[in-house]
DNA sequence: CCAATAAAGTTCCATTTGGGATTAATATTC
DNA sequence: GAATATTAATCCCAAATGGAACTTTATTGG
């Protein structure tokens, strides 16, 4: 283990030469200088490989579902953990909340969700997939998976699973990360 | 190494149970199921880490520097690569190539960048860094940077090393990903 | 050498976006 | 128990966005 690469990684220099460029990967000068001498070599590619799925996916589902992706951000998060609040939503996507509301409205409109205002707060309204958001969700996750999948087959088995506990590591200190940098006062503090 | 583990996370199933939660760390039901139970768990926790990057950086640079992110894309762009043209810098970040065009525009119209015809083919328009320009991104990159270092530092040095290492098998690897899935066709297609 | 094709940038415009105010319901405080 | 604060969701509207058409220059092929 080599201690100045790891120190490199951590002030953010990415501390090593580019690999051997696979073939069908042409990269021109800007996008190597971006991915192998970027002061934020983490966010860069964090940011490149999103883009690399959310471009297809959403393309996709936009093409065959003819819906935007904070409606299917809606969906999707109905899917997974049954009926919610849009509060919810918001918090587990990162969306605007007007954004969601939107979006939740025209999956009502199409027949994809059922809102129900919640007997002991009437506030809070329970979003509920119906069958038609289901079909819509179960007709985009095959692709979403297998697109998934491309992107993962040139790790190796071990390498899948260090990426899967290291992101894990990641994902779990988020919480004590600034959700906001200094000079931007959050509600709170004014 | 267990097998079903890594078979588990190649087809796209977590496949673990979630960690022990960090203090600070308030996860509420659907995050749980986002983040340990999602068949795209990888690209899942790609928007999210993304996000938790570009909220606060972005949110920063509008606010002291009242750019919008197209806008500090080219610059930082320029800053990395030297002077650019337009379309190196569409290839290098994936925004589409109007909205950086109005953003050159608007950068020119500060004083940030400036443009020279290129002589042996006009219709190239060389971008170029103007101290107001460089004197923006090194107002920015310190905060950047630490940003980003605090995002990694819940990592040790190895798995941060292991990080890039895995990510740069990635990005190598993106050339060969689709575009685009099947129905929609890229215009050579038509 | 000239038409057809492609490439770099820009412009047009309809759609999407998100900050902030608003409304309505519940919690809290005094 | 009225007054205040907080929370959920929506509405308003100015700004940002991106697809598609367009302009200009370069390249290709007959």
């Amino acid at each position: 283990m080599d201690e100045a690469v790891c120190q490199a990684l951590f002030e953010g220099r990415a501390g090593r030469a580019e690999p051997v460029v696979s073939p069908g990967t042409e990269i021109d000068a800007l996008m190597h200088v971006k991915l192998w001498d970027n002061p934020c070599w983490f966010s860069f590619r964090l940011n490149y490989l999103a883009l690399h799925f959310n471009n297809p996916v959403y393309g996709y589902i936009q093409q065959h579902l003819g819906l935007l992706r904070p409606e299917f951000v809606v969906l999707w998060s109905l899917y997974l953990g049954g009926s919610s609040t849009l509060t919810d939503v918001v918090r587990s996507s990162g969306f605007p909340k007007n954004t969601l509301s939107r979006a939740a409205n025209k999956l009502f409109r199409l027949g994809m969700i059922d809102r129900q205002t919640n007997q002991d707060d009437q506030r809070r309204i329970t979003l509920g997939l119906l069958d038609k958001g289901r079909q819509a969700v179960e007709f985009a996750k095959g692709m979403m998976i297998e697109h998934e999948r491309r992107m993962l087959e040139c790790l190796s088995p071990a390498e899948r699973l260090s990426l899967s506990e290291i992101m894990t590591k990641l994902v779990t200190a988020s919480g004590q990360w600034p959700q906001m940098i200094d000079g931007e006062q959050p509600d709170e503090a004014l």
